[in-house]
DNA sequence: TGATGTTGCTTATACGCATTAGCACGTGCT
DNA sequence: AGCACGTGCTAATGCGTATAAGCAACATCA
């Protein structure tokens, strides 16, 4: 059980006998320390730069973290596993954006993949856990557990969520998908439709609530008739095609592009017309491939967004950069490809 | 540029204050340590628990690595961004089975995206490299810098490369390319084909001369001639397509999926049938969406060889077991799929 | 009544590094 | 000569943990 470490490594002590001078003028030449107390003339310097290359001496980063330096580690903590082929759409953008932060910032990425399992998310704060050999950490996924990341933020522990998070305290950059929402639906009004239908993912992450509120605030602010909501059912996608029919609207809208391709396509199998007989307006951008119709839909910029919660984490690790409140919790703006499968409304749904 | 680690934690120290105890003791009681010299009763066992519990105790895993202790962290190296859209195909299933072996072993995977990049792939062992906060480390990529290998297998840190390599004393898991290339031939071969052509990678990868081997070998041991040989361009199918038809071959193998897609939808554009006119052999599998033919070709177990891989890295961090060292390098048997593009020739390619 | 265990801890140390305080040895100035 | 000051280092310490070594109190046995 006892898992052996390290085997014997190079240390700076070695480093110092064979350059014939303390370890702490090695620590101090390694860390390019000149203050008026710590001088080291050039040619010890010198001297022990050579040691150092010639061994290919390199610091033990546990060592280094011990004695109280950062390690330019961001933990990535996802509440479910990242990279099956299921999750893969929603975390791979993701991961993208933050290894391209982390390789300009320098940090190397600690995965969390031990956290276990319970009631179907990851538990981060579970015993033994490697939290704190990161400097700081950043959080993904759809829903989280507010105790346990209210509790993080409590320890200190510097983290980010990506994605907007309701819990108070916590920093996250987000997308506006409510403002997005609302511009989509705003457009559909304009054009003179009043009856909406809308589809959407069963779930209290915020991103879903937020998707919801820009819908029903825009109608609000229109004075119009909510719409009808039907959670989807993946599995059935034939069952979610009669209810929009049912519906009787004249805009659909979608949470997921894959299941709007899924019903769309029901839909003109039965020889429903898109956007003549049917708008259809979807709030997420196609994985990969494109369906045969081209939706009149929000594009969030996944990737960015993670890539900027990177940024903003290593600009908490950075003592020296006092970060405006403001900017602890930012949305980036989320827009709107014209598509088209958005028209003016004619006769409703034909059946 | 000083980064702070940490912000005040709770030690060992504080919960031996708290529970009355040393600190020692504590440690004691956390490792469920009972030798002979180190007994605990009962009752100071539970007391000391019952603190660890209320406080929410976790150990600094820094200090426990420093201490000489396994951190239950595996070392993930890419030479290449593993996120990248384009990159995906080859590295998501790998990370996927990575992913899902960590869980069931309880590590966490270090990612070393610091690693800078030298002459087009990473670099492992640059200064202040993290790697030795890991227990050790899994290697990723079609080619590897094998000085920097050597090196590093050298040091006597533990490594398991996914896929076979041709460094001495580099363990790993590989996939038999080789005989399932030669299973897939072997097939044309006894059909009654007469004239390969072959598109591949152009690629000094170990994979890659391992498809090639299979390729060569097959024919020789039937003493039948060597196939002619193009590098795919990825720019270029047409031009690749016209290499192909000049070669008047009745097989084409394509080492990927994805060019044989490309390449054979020129061919049936100008009216090729297959496989009437020409068979196609591909030597790797789709990766999400299959293209209108379903190929004869291999499907490498991505996933499990790199899952395997991580198993394999699991065993040599424990030092109870005892590895034969046959099982240190060991290869997966890699599948053909039948597929509809491999028939009996009948009249060449149609010009 | 010592001698010898046994129990239940604590003390001390090491791990490799960063960092502060300070020492020995000049040199310049009065 | 005596003192201040600068130079070039080293010694010592702490970070939080694991663990070997040891110590005091008590029990057991001859």
């Amino acid at each position: 059980m006892t898992q052996r470490g390290e085997v014997g490594q190079l240390t700076q002590r070695q480093v110092a006998e064979r350059a014939g001078v303390s370890q702490a003028t090695v620590s101090l030449v390694l860390n390019g320390k000149a203050d008026a107390s710590t001088r080291i003339p050039k040619e010890t310097r010198a001297r022990v730069e050579k040691i150092l290359r010639e061994t290919g001496y390199v610091a033990n980063p546990a060592a280094r973290r011990l004695a109280g330096l950062g390690n330019k580690i961001v933990g990535v903590f996802t509440y479910e596993p990242a990279f099956p082929s299921e999750g893969q759409d929603f975390y791979a953008p993701l991961l993208n954006g933050i290894e391209s932060s982390a390789e300009e910032l320098g940090c190397d990425l600690l995965l969390f993949t031990s956290a276990p399992v319970v009631d179907g998310t990851r538990r981060l704060l579970h015993e033994n856990n490697r939290l704190r050999l990161a400097d700081g950490c950043l959080l993904l996924g759809r829903e989280m557990n507010r105790d346990e990341l209210h509790r993080l933020v409590e320890t200190g522990f510097p983290v980010v969520a990506v994605g907007r998070r309701d819990v108070p305290g916590v920093p996250y950059v987000g997308i506006d998908y409510a403002g997005g929402t609302s511009e989509l639906v705003s457009a559909a009004c304009e054009l003179g439709h009043r009856s909406f239908v809308y589809l959407h993912v069963d779930s209290q992450g915020e991103s879903v609530t937020d998707r919801r509120a820009g819908l029903l605030d825009e109608l609000d602010r229109r004075g119009m008739a909510r719409p009808r909501m039907h959670p989807m059912s993946a599995a059935d996608p034939v069952h979610d095609w009669a209810l929009v029919k049912a519906s009787k609207a004249t805009v659909l809208v979608v949470e997921s592009h894959e299941h709007a391709v899924a019903v769309t396509a029901i839909a003109r199998a039965e020889g429903v017309r898109i956007p003549e007989d049917l708008s259809v307006l979807v709030l997420s951008d196609a994985a990969r491939q494109a369906g045969p119709l081209d939706f009149t839909r929000l594009s969030p910029p996944r990737r960015e967004v993670a890539a900027a919660a990177a940024r903003l984490l290593a600009r908490r690790l950075d003592p020296d950069d006092e970060i405006d409140s403001g900017d602890l919790q930012s949305m980036l703006d989320c827009p709107a490809i014209p598509g088209t499968t958005l028209a003016a409304p004619r006769g409703g749904i034909v059946a």
